[in-house]
DNA sequence: TCCTATGTTCAATGTTTATTGAACTATCGA
DNA sequence: TCGATAGTTCAATAAACATTGAACATAGGA
């Protein structure tokens, strides 16, 4: 249960795969979270999105997110650390995951996203 | 067989559904070759994707892009006429359809897409 | 009017998906 | 060493999905 779990590299990361992980609105979340932290931290750990879903469901998400080249994990002790590969993604796709972040911010109430305790757009 | 199919209302289309739609392959290419066709004709007829799936497969990935607000169906005798909702997708959702076509044609070839300003025809 | 082209509908099929809970593993701190 | 914490694995399940072919509907032209 210790070692990092394997990774696309940025070459193998797939355009629907990618698409398709972004349109489940759990893991949309996930993403969304992970973006909106982006300020105060580049990582957050699993437990942060406990109130999403349950553990194992939640596993099952990351895994997708990880498999398709959204997110990296890192791992630290008990913890397992997440962070979005935007670098990587901005380089397969231009301006997607961008775009993709604006449109779910503008519908932020409809998709159930957790807006931030106050990070609501500072600039 | 002859009514126009429903369609959603702009403020209806919702952002996980255009991007599950979009995470298909053949309705990835149905979208693209639909937004290469843009400048000769904002308009193509179902029989010209043919090379992309059978009839009846067609129709059904043809719904889920009605069904999603991601393009419009026009009927005219036997003929479907369909087209992109630019303008809509626009307005809920700025810079995502671009961003993914743009993404798409990057991967033209792994993605298997017409490039080229030819549209394969059944005759 | 009949024939053909265009596209839909329907049922059947096999696959993938999301979700759940129980059992498990690993790490840390007292 | 014990117990709590963090997360994974596994099996089961129900729903959704993509695909196929056959039958059907409709409009237009010979």
């Amino acid at each position: 249960m210790s070692r990092t779990p394997p990774h696309p590299t940025r070459e193998q990361i797939e355009l629907p795969l990618v698409l398709d992980c972004l349109s489940d609105p759990i893991r949309l979340a996930i993403v969304y979270q992970l973006a909106q932290q982006e300020r105060v931290s580049s990582e957050l750990c699993c437990g942060d999105f406990n109130g999403l879903s349950g553990k194992s469901n939640l596993t099952y998400h990351f895994a997708k997110l990880r498999d398709c080249g959204l997110m990296q994990t890192r791992v630290a002790g008990t913890n397992r650390f997440m962070r979005l590969r935007r670098e990587d993604l901005e380089a397969r796709f231009p301006g997607l995951l961008d775009a993709v972040l604006k449109s779910a911010a503008k519908d932020a109430d409809r998709l159930q996203l957790i807006t931030g305790c106050e990070v609501v757009k500072a600039e």
